[in-house]
DNA sequence: AGAGTTGGCATTGGATACATTCATCGCATA
DNA sequence: TATGCGATGAATGTATCCAATGCCAACTCT
């Protein structure tokens, strides 16, 4: 995984495969292709001026990230999520995020602490949702990308990437309300980060992600998107 | 990934490229091949008779499951571990399947118990090691399988896929000590399931993955293999 | 003699061309 | 009219061939 999330500017590898999947990456990730959206191997071959093999590897790498599905004979879509599959994974978000947190709790720097405090205000002034994602998911991301190695780290990139469309698709619709408790539990977030109270850290941080998703579940609308959904 | 683990044979496809990862797949997990092992694209093909496309293919398949590492113009290798990341597996294990039980708790069959209940008499008996290991796999996925979809049920099989080889040599070494009270969790696992009490069957659980993964945390001489790990 | 450079070889990455599969639609038939 | 069969076409799967990369060893120059 390219750890698009940490801000490392991966140097534009020269391999195509890997270029064609993160540019499908980041259009997933933007919104430019929705959930459920068929993928043709050849449109995406011309659409890059190379040949179908290339773009076969960059699918299974995004497979890799739980971006696409592909379906033997039958072609590859952009995954998708039914409401339950949703909740199943902010329910492993809700269990693995605080362990997250927790390893890389006592190696933040100060700096990366003061960054998560600008961030909270940041967030508060955001003039539009694109630039509250940004800075909510930088935020969370800055404490929990200290501590390098780390197959968890991949992990929960996958899931928030997963989930990413629908988290769009939701704070969308209750822009207004509710966001301050959010803001609040950042700041008692980044207040038991700061203090270093591990259990505290991971308690705050397991209501967070536990409400956001009872919220979601809340909310089918959020999941009747037009296009089919075959995984 | 082909949910090889919950015994339901896929039949086999007529994909080529799939029918190679699957067999990579098996070959890796019952030990044929090591952590760290070289693959070279050009010398699979040789031996299924094939051309390097799909064997390319059942790679990036095999990556997705966590079984392989790519490197751009450089080779493929069979995933290997460190200590720490093998650690790491365990503690995301130890939070992650006493929630993928209580998923299961609910629609375990009488069948499903009856059958767990006699892998535990058959683990106290198994002749040998593999014997062993695949009624555990067994005894445990039975309490896993029951629902199906979800993504969380892939990911335990990744994580017991990654850390089959460091278990098995593991068990090699301290086959006699230690595996009664292994035994005993079982017990006390079946007994909590029996009752349908969630909170037990978590905490059970949890204490017996804990416990595995504080006694491999003192053997380091499992992690001393003799591949390059480039992962 | 030693360090940097260059060339070749082994291996992976990609393009073209062909084979195969699957879904769809039309048509014949009960 | 409903059903089932078969042709058709669009998409994916695979083989072969060629290009590009990277490693390593031999060689040159100081």
């Amino acid at each position: 995984m390219t750890r698009s999330m940490t801000m490392t500017n991966t140097p534009p590898t020269n391999v195509l495969s890997t270029r064609i999947a993160d540019e499908l990456r980041r259009a997933i990730l933007s919104g430019e292709l929705s959930p459920g959206e068929r993928i043709r191997q050849e449109e995406l071959a011309e659409q890059f001026g190379a040949s179908r093999i290339p773009v076969r590897e960059a699918l299974r790498i995004l497979v890799t990230d739980g971006l696409v599905n592909m379906v033997s004979n039958s072609g590859a879509w952009v995954s998708s999520l039914t409401q339950d599959e949703c909740s199943e994974h902010y329910q492993i978000r809700e269990r693995l995020e605080p362990l997250l947190l927790r390893y890389n709790l006592g190696a933040l720097t100060d700096a990366d602490i003061a960054r998560a405090g600008e961030l909270v205000e940041l967030m508060k002034q955001a003039p539009d949702l694109e630039t509250f994602m940004r800075y909510d998911r930088e935020f969370h991301w800055i404490t929990y990308s200290r501590v390098e190695t780390n197959s968890l780290t991949d992990l929960i990139e996958k899931l928030w990437n997963t989930t990413q469309p629908y988290r769009r698709v939701f704070m969308k619709l209750v822009r207004s309300g509710g966001i301050e408790v959010t803001h609040l539990e950042h700041e008692l977030l980044l207040e038991a980060i700061k203090r270093r109270d591990s259990d505290e850290a991971e308690s705050i941080l397991h209501g967070h992600i536990r409400r956001t998703r009872i919220e979601l579940d809340r909310h089918p609308e959020v999941f009747a998107h037009e296009f089919d959904k075959s995984d």
